[in-house]
Formats: structure tokens, C-alpha cells, sequence
DNA sequence: ATCTTTGTTCGTAATTTAACGAACAATTAA
DNA sequence: TTAATTGTTCGTTAAATTACGAACAAAGAT
């Protein structure tokens, strides 16, 4: 088994630097990784894109794991995914040599 | 001026993350960053991709200016780019707070 | 001079990404 | 009940990504 050249760390690795690899989504990551937590609507008054397109962003964040989202009718509070994060913290750590 | 809400940092980070987000791409860094460099054709015989679409790969990593190609005929040797790697590893640092 | 090796470029195709506005659903407020 | 707020989904469009094989160019080897 195991026969696979590229290992599930580094299939792990590009999948979180993909979702990492939008300008827009490097600044929700950055945000909530410092503060703990914000509403979309904080994000779409500061940010130069249209609601659709933040929703489309945050939920490349949500299926890569590395944020998550809790209803707090009628709006939603998304916060990092603290696991999640703290494996990419980890991976991109080994990767980097850091 | 700087009235732009996304800063150039964190458009870097972006930038190398995307360069970053493809498994063959985090091979090819992981190998370079620890031995010092690699040819092509080394390579080729790993990965279960033909030359060209490797080709493209280390295009993308040129491009995102995390490798460098030297050639010696009539191979070509890869390597680090340690300067910009050195700036990769240093925005990563503070992004995930490492 | 010809053949081989090495790697890029080109043509093609399928999939994904990114963005917008309009429409929709769900919940709260009036 | 009606109106307003909030965020997702849908339809559309344009561009980028990923992959393959074939063709090509450059340099070395025979």
C-alpha cells in the first residue's frame, strides 16, 4: 500500500494553500485568525466584492475546513475551524521548515 | 493612497499560495527546499504526469517566482529560489502566526 | 550529418474559478 | 401581516486551470 508518489500531507498541504490562494480569502483568514470571530455583513462593507461573491469565497473557506459558520439568526458568525487551523499551522510549518 | 483594503502582503501570500495548491507543486517545493536542486527528468520518472503537463507545473512555481531553472545543456537544473522562498517562508510566518 | 535526449510550445478538451445581479428563503422588526 | 435584513442559490459570462499527445527546437552524441 502506500503506493502513491505524492503523500496525503502534501495532497493536504495544496488543498489548504488553494483556498489560501485568493487575496480575499487570505484577509477573512488573517481577520478571524487574530480576532475570534465576525459576521459576513462586517466583511461585505469592507471588502470591494458583492455579497454572492463573499458567500462563494466563505464557503471555499467552509469546504477546505478551515473556517466554520454558526447561525445566529439572522446573521451568521463564522470563526476559524481551530482544528483545522492549527493542522495547516502544523503542515505549513514542516513544509516551510519554520 | 494605500486606499486599497487588501494590502500588497496579503496579496503576496495569495500569490504564493496559489502557486502552492496543487499536490505536484508541493512535491516538487518540498524537494527543492530540502535537497539543493533537481532536473526535470528526475522528475518526470516520479510523477505519474507526462513531461509537458510537468512542464507547466514548474512553469507555475517560475511564474510564482519560488524556483528558478538553470540550464545546463541539455538539461535544465531547478532549484530554490531562496530569496523569494526566504519571503514565502517569512509571510507564512506571520499569516499563520508561526 | 544524423540521431538522440531534453524540455517547451501548441492544439484540444474538460473542469474549475471568479464575478455580477436577480431571485429566493429565513428570520427579525414594525 | 407586512416590510426589512441577511445570506445563499441560480443563471450567466469570461477567464484560468489541468491534462494529454503531437510537434517542435536546441544541444549533445554517434
Amino acid at each position: 500500500m502506500d503506493n502513491e508518489v505524492l503523500t496525503k500531507k502534501q495532497k493536504k498541504i495544496a488543498r489548504y494553500a488553494k483556498a489560501m490562494g485568493h487575496p480575499i480569502r487570505v484577509y477573512v483568514l488573517e481577520l478571524l485568525s487574530k480576532q475570534s470571530c465576525c459576521y459576513s455583513g462586517d466583511l461585505s462593507e469592507e471588502l470591494p466584492i458583492v455579497k454572492s461573491t463573499l458567500s462563494g469565497h466563505l464557503k471555499e473557506l467552509k469546504d477546505a475546513g478551515l473556517i466554520q459558520g454558526e447561525i445566529e439568526a439572522p446573521k451568521i458568525r463564522y470563526c476559524i475551524h481551530k482544528e483545522n487551523w492549527k493542522e495547516a499551522q502544523d503542515l505549513f510549518k514542516g513544509f516551510l521548515k519554520l
